[in-house]
DNA sequence: CATGAATGAGTCTTCATTCAT
DNA sequence: AATGAATGAAGACTCATTCAT
């Protein structure tokens, strides 16, 4: 039933998500809380009751994924035997995040090209708890033989890298497209699945050497 | 002597030099016009008056240095005989790019996170004549039987992303290592030259298949 | 009770007659924003919140009396039956708006002085449709041969710019006394009513010549 | 011959020619510096060297303009023997000033409309000079019983007034006969002779009542 | 809870004026 | 005299945040 609860948490949602998006597009920055409430639907003095300002919500809509994310993260490796298998559960884990939260790459990017300038401590632990994730299934697999020594930041700035290029080139696809011949569309939004395979094997063969 | 021309010169690259690395830091939103006048030692009217604004600023800080990368990659591909050769000198051209100019690819992964939002036309057509040049090159490869048929606008976002990502980890790598054991200083600005070695490695191996 | 439509619309209304006295004493460039907010008793910002920036606030001040005055001019032409009428109820109209809006005149010789330079579209249309009424009724004298034919255009600038400049010669006057003998102040606001009376007979007087 | 003298003469004529176009364009506060000395032809720095700051030019503008007018005046109508014939040299000065100088009508417009807001004492003393005659043509007049007793102030606002909005209605009608039909262009910069002409008829009918 | 209104601290931009050569 | 460069004080406009109802 729609208890009060439940409508409060719909409220919530509905604008964490549409501050997502707009963070996704603009920036921190060149985010507007006045578009936010607009597109989320709500007035803008909702968003501060509801959550706080400008900084609490982009540390909200960071934390709320990536907390997650390292959480199911953990369990999935946890439950996985062997140093690849739990690669497997990494990169897969990484995968359901973003097809879930499809502008998190996008924000991600920018945070990596500020150096991390206005990323909130939790989320800032939050990256660390998944990158020493990397760094023990590494180890793991080092002592065990099956890998190579890498560097688990460099590895995993490589994958968020590697999906946000991929998930980012469509609008540049559709601005260039008319500039030059011979770029037909050929990523698309369906192509995410494919991608975080072909990003697995891309880092398991890193790891494996070759 | 100093003549007028040549500290009107100075002053005007002082100024575009400083806007780079504001906007690297800061995204084009989040730049402040005084902080750009304040770091470049000039008074804020000076930017407008040899300049113009914001938006002038922006386009000059990337087309000046993005259509002289387009005219010198052409001339090096040109130059070059086999199609091998010719992205080695596409990989070096963008490698002395990024030498000479290392805010760079900070601001090109904001702006390919935002889908181009800020990409002033010029610039648009610069990045567009450096991918024609790279599919050229590939139709080149492909038509002489030595290369696979590969997307030039990911090829070139690889590259680029590649790059950005690398040169951004440093100061994540400082964050970070306070947080983390197992996280040794492993990138600095010195590897970019071996950077690039290794991106050129990357793309001919992905253009050579395997 | 003071609901808070009819609060807004008294705010509003506040606003758009301290412009109209801004405007008319400094004109569209030499009025300040922040003037017109300090003296109106709002905060600058709730100006663009409820009207719009410097342009908008200019086209409302214009628009919302010009046109009101000509739907309510075409009214009282309409309503009289005789040419002689019809021009008494075109000057009666105009006495009406001034008495209402005693900054308009001063607005409007400036505009008259920059040949429109600020007059945005609606208004011009405004001032359009009561130029074309008086051309209507001149016509229709005409062609009942009680009316010699007079240039609209010119006509309605007389009126107004008799209007203006009686109106306007209040502060010359008292700057003026001060250096003459012999320069009583026979101006006055109350000599208004009788000013409309004057210039209708100039009208009537030059419409059926002698 | 160009003695520097002559030279330095043409350069101040020329900024005092443009900027009275300029000012009667835009205004005072609409006029800019800038734009006054590119459309000059000299550099900015060298109004202030000759001229002044703004309103050191401004008031240059208009005093050297009405002073030599009221002196002018003075003299033509100390030579002339009735008091009609004083008025025919009054109002054939007048003419004669706006014939010289068309740019200075519109200038007045606006300072009539600002109730002479930033006129200089200079010019308030040359426009004090000039009622005065006027008022003493009329007492003249009026002793001998010849004119009625009317108010010089508002009878030099009616004869600039009616020159101004006269010489200002073309760029009006020009705007408006797009709108509407029936606003062939009567009035043009040809017709300023007989409109004095018909100002002096106007001014002497309503001196001798009628 | 929800909403329109209010606010003050910025942020970009312009402009009159002056300086150095 | 003449010129390009420099400057500081505004001015228009925005925006995160809070208030009153």
């Amino acid at each position: 039933m729609n208890t009060r609860e439940a409508r409060k948490e719909k409220t919530v949602q509905c604008i964490l998500d549409t501050a997502a998006q707009v963070f996704a597009e603009t920036g921190y920055e060149g985010a507007r809380m006045d578009n936010i409430a607009d597109r989320a639907g709500v007035n803008k003095a909702m968003i501060y009751y509801h959550i706080g300002n400008k900084e609490a919500l982009y540390t909200r809509v960071l934390h709320d994924v990536l907390g997650d994310t390292a959480v199911r993260m953990a369990e999935n490796i946890n439950r996985a035997d062997t140093p690849t298998d739990k690669i497997h559960a990494y990169v897969q884990s990484i995968g359901r995040t973003v097809e879930i939260h499809p502008h998190l790459p996008r924000i991600m990017m920018r945070e990596f090209a500020s150096g991390g300038l206005h990323l909130p401590e939790v989320v800032v632990k939050d990256l660390a708890s998944i990158i020493g994730l990397v760094r023990d299934v590494i180890q793991e697999g080092c002592s065990r033989g099956e890998f190579t020594d890498v560097d688990p930041l460099i590895l995993h700035l490589m994958v968020m890298g590697g999906i946000g290029y991929f998930k980012t080139s469509g609008p540049f696809r559709r601005k260039y497209s008319a500039l030059m011949e011979g770029l037909s569309d050929r990523t698309g939004e369906a192509g995410v699945v494919d991608l975080i395979g072909e990003i697995e094997r891309i880092v398991l063969s890193a790891l494996t050497n070759c």
